[in-house]
DNA sequence: GTGAAAGCGCTAACAG
DNA sequence: CTGTTAGCGCTTTCAC
């Protein structure tokens, strides 16, 4: 038996003559039954089939990237942290790219990174997938001139944040956030809070751009003064510096925290100012993270659906990809999903004690 | 000027016969430019250069992949969640494979996935890969005829778990978690405590194995009663049910949680339970959250070092790939980083009430 | 230092 | 329903 051995003597992988020989087919036929293509007989594909497991065929992949011109994975740019949203995102990325049958090819882009994302989609494209998914991007430090002249010819998923370049196809996904921060600030605002302070994630990040908008939307549309915002860094030690502000300050009585991180260190900077939380003070988180429900008080947040987000941009990008000139198919707008637990109540009545009663509202 | 064109107009992607027609030398010379291959004078480089530059030339991977037989890429199987512990580890795989040179495809396994591991190998050997990096990974519930005959020709590496089968070469990295429960323990019992209670995590993970061993070898270093172990998911909600149970046993002082969660649910259970953390109840945790050090109380916990680990593996990985014939390059075994923050105390000291004084240690 | 020729293993037309 | 003929854009090998 004539079999193709490498240069260490181990045996090549089989081809598809190979096992076209050993069904006594054609090539192409072999080829036929790997695509589920139609006009093959059961008894002939049985046969390849049965041929093709004897051998231990595997497709070769760069061959048929080479010969139709199409890689059949997508590619995602993500932030690399395990901060809970982009890592949270991405998994939902891979478990929707699986359900397409495209492979997944990751790049991370470091905040700081010279490149940022340009480089990131540069080495996707140079992989040469036949789409990309940008994940909560952030702003470039050095906006403009930075942005080379990358020429995008795949379409683009962009998740949370306004298409921020022009590619031959892009497509938003995941908006919504502010509709959630304000859900969020009214949730505080009707329990009777005069106003609402706000600790924003880091202002680079169009996610943290997006709850700031919605906070502010709150307020503005209830007519109530907006306090300066404090801008964290999402991290818990962030959100523990700013509630060292926060708890010195008699007038706040209710917080608005960009993220689940930030709200606990905040929590804990009050707690130890000796404010209280909930009957001091409110706080309300951003994201769900697992532990929200079991820290100190339990917190009250706002669940993001990933998932959903995830499979539908997908979707749509998967769509976009396979009918290149086909209008694109629509975004929908994430539910809003506020999870009241303890961190959240009635602000004390002091600016009452010189009235008759204490009434709460408003 | 001819230039090709798509079937819908668009010119199609210049490739390097482009551009040494356009630089005026052949082929195989732009070929070695790009390949940074030595003879090729300095003069033609720069042509060649030039002119891929002029047509934005990018070389055509699935073409290189055909022609040399290697994809340049790795593969990693990760576990579809955004955990902390395999987020991070993910992150970090994907830092250190991009020092290497190489792209990185991600496969997810989902818990409970009939094909599990094996479905996640498979389907990076069809897409290619020249190493496959396995995460974190979880026994198969039906062990053994599970195990197709899977030929694996390409490196493997294996992460925070010993070898799980058989390949052409299998490397482990990222040990060394029994060693880092057994620092928790030993923590626990060296401030007085006379034993320590364990909240596991779930047992069919190799981590979650991991540290049990090691905190049962502490025990038993120190010839200390073991107590029965609590299985929990790595939730904070499972944390919190076993935190319940173990609030009601007057005999607990001191509890090793398998991870941070856990033990933040853990502690929110007992000190609803009215017992206070860490005055009647030390915790410790495992992974260094970040929000470990802002919960009430901080969490005294084990950091584990994912980048390390993940940069030496793929470092050998790498070395694996590019060596096949030689020896693989030796492991290390990370450093423990208990990091002691305000869950651990002395025991109280009831035991002792009915003697003279309130001497704490041991 | 450089180039010519020959595939890599598949898919895409088209022909039967 | 099945087979034939050409490439896809590179790397490889060997010649100059």
């Amino acid at each position: 038996m004539t079999r193709r051995t490498g240069r260490d003597g181990s045996s090549a992988a089989p081809r598809s003559v190979d096992v076209a020989r050993l069904a006594g087919v054609s090539q192409k036929t072999v080829s036929r039954v790997f695509n589920d293509e139609p006009y093959v007989s059961d008894a002939v594909r049985r046969r390849v089939l049965e041929a093709a497991e004897e051998l231990g065929y595997r497709r070769n992949n760069a061959a048929r990237a080479l010969a139709s011109g199409r890689t059949r994975s997508i590619g995602v740019v993500t932030l690399g942290t395990a901060l809970f949203g982009p890592a949270s995102l991405l998994m939902g990325i891979e478990r929707a790219v699986r359900d397409t049958g495209y492979a997944l090819r990751v790049v991370n882009t470091v905040e700081g990174d010279p490149d940022g994302i340009w480089g990131a989609v540069d080495s996707l494209l140079d992989q040469g997938v036949d789409g990309i998914v940008i994940s909560e991007p952030i702003d470039e430090p050095g906006d403009g001139g930075n942005q080379r002249d990358l020429s995008v010819a795949v379409p683009v998923l962009v998740l949370g944040a306004p298409p921020p370049f022009d590619a031959a196809t892009v497509l938003a996904a995941g908006g919504g956030a502010d509709l959630m921060a304000r859900a969020a600030t009214e949730h505080l605002l009707g329990l009777g809070h005069a106003t609402v302070h706000h600790l924003a994630g880091p202002q680079r990040w169009y996610a943290a751009r997006d709850r700031l908008d919605g906070w502010r939307a709150a307020l503005a549309a209830h007519g109530r003064h907006e306090p300066p915002v404090i801008e964290g860094d999402w991290s818990a030690a962030s959100g523990f510096a700013a509630g060292r502000v926060l708890a010195a300050d008699p007038e706040v009585t209710a917080v608005f925290a960009a993220n689940d991180d930030m709200a606990i260190g905040l929590i804990r900077a009050l707690t130890e100012a000796g404010r209280r939380v909930p009957q001091d003070v409110s706080v309300v988180g951003f994201d769900d993270v697992p532990v929200a429900a079991y820290v100190t008080p339990p917190l009250t947040t706002v669940r993001q659906p990933f998932d959903a987000v995830a499979q539908e941009g997908l979707k749509r990008l998967v769509h976009a990809i396979e009918n290149p000139q086909a209008d694109p198919l629509p975004a929908s707008v994430p539910a809003v999903d506020l999870i009241v637990r303890a961190s959240t109540a009635p602000p004390p009545n002091r600016v009452q004690s010189g009235l008759t009663t204490g009434g709460a509202k408003q």
